[in-house]
DNA sequence: GTCTCATCTTTACATTGGCAAGATTATAGT
DNA sequence: ACTATAATCTTGCCAATGTAAAGATGAGAC
């Protein structure tokens, strides 16, 4: 039945280590998040992942890159359902919020650089492609051309973009944040809904109307 | 010399543990934090702590609120020194993000729901002083009366108030946040000064230019 | 066909949080 | 003042963890 019989040689266990990861990081959280419960997953040693990601660490910032492009891909597709630019923005702040939820131990670890190696270039370019995503928003928000992973850095010295992506990303992230972790003082469900919806909507126009002023 | 020799029963192991647990937490990091570590600092057995913390959780839970308090007196501090109210946002949000990196392992566990015991008075009371400041500041933007701790449930019912909190609150949290953890694009310190002084200015204009329309 | 080296296992060790049972002493009741 | 009770702290124990070292296995190069 099983492909893989109990060789000595697991042949992907590298892939199948950071899939025993994903889920044990997802069923017990970052408390019960133990090297050796996700080597028993994989069915090997507790001394195997040791080749793959040296430390913790390693191992962490490998799941956390999983976690940015699972976030990319959670910002592309909430973009996608937005049909104008107010609802582009409100809709970008719902996925990410939403992903923060879905993926809450993700989450937290990926905003860990404590926890993470912040040398792993798999990990860098994940993120990179996630604010690569968010500096888009801004960049339709602005009535700009868009940009690729690669043009980032370029992009990201122009001061006045760049003070448009830290309002619209401070606001996003820390909308997220502060929700995941329960610190909003939430009145009631349909409140929190339009007060995040007014939100959005007052910081895409202020967005809008700074970069376009001879508009109004 | 110690007014305290070595007493069977310490006295006042709580503050000493805490006093403890705080030194902790700063030099080794949550990383480094143990429950046994504290315990040796503050000169007593492994297991003296349980009596008065239960497990780690109801331990960091304390920490926690006293990282609330600190905050809360680094945003009054911070506030004093404004001298009008365009300065006096933008000193909020560097009191803020100062803090986070002058604690932030404080930081960290304090907006980390699933270590804390959400159900400790205490806790909830120094958040609720925090949001209050909080408040204040916008509150004062808005031109409006300030409130007690007491006030703030009723207040954070009126649904154009909490929008203004939340706008206010989510840029200044994650910006704090974004910075702490290296998210943040950074091309230089002095172009990220000038970035958050031209985003909170913006903000601040826009909560207190919706707060008063008739004004401009 | 042999050699080399990456991969994986086994063993070992110091350390941790939590539990239970015992020691000590403060406090209250009489 | 004497005693009982409860709070406080210690000791000893357990299963579990991360890391390191040394050994076993087998894939791939030559």
């Amino acid at each position: 039945m099983q492909a893989k019989k109990a060789a000595y040689h697991h042949g992907s266990l590298k892939k199948s280590l950071l899939a025993a990861g994903d889920l044990v990081l997802m069923e017990k959280g970052f408390k019960g998040f133990t090297f050796r419960e996700c080597a028993r997953r994989a069915g090997v040693s507790h001394a195997a992942p040791k080749h793959h990601f040296g430390d913790v660490t390693g191992f962490l910032s490998a799941l956390a890159a999983i976690g940015f492009d699972r976030l990319t891909e959670a910002l592309i597709a909430g973009i996608r359902k937005a049909k104008d630019l107010d609802e582009e923005f409100l809709a970008t702040t719902r996925a990410y919020s939403k992903f923060a939820e879905d993926y809450p131990e993700h989450f937290r670890i990926m905003f860990r650089d404590d926890l993470l190696a912040t040398e792993s270039v798999e990990l860098g370019l994940a993120a990179r492609r996630t604010l690569t995503e968010l500096t888009n928003v801004i960049l339709r928000q602005r009535g700009e051309r868009e940009i690729s992973v690669g043009e980032l850095n370029n992009f990201t010295k122009a001061e006045d973009l760049l003070g448009d992506i830290v309002l619209g990303w401070c606001h996003i992230h820390g909308f997220a944040h502060l929700k995941l972790e329960h610190q909003l003082p939430v009145v009631s469900k349909s409140m929190e809904k339009r007060v995040i919806r007014a939100s959005s909507a007052r910081l895409a126009q202020l967005i809008r109307r700074d970069a376009t002023p001879d508009l109004r």
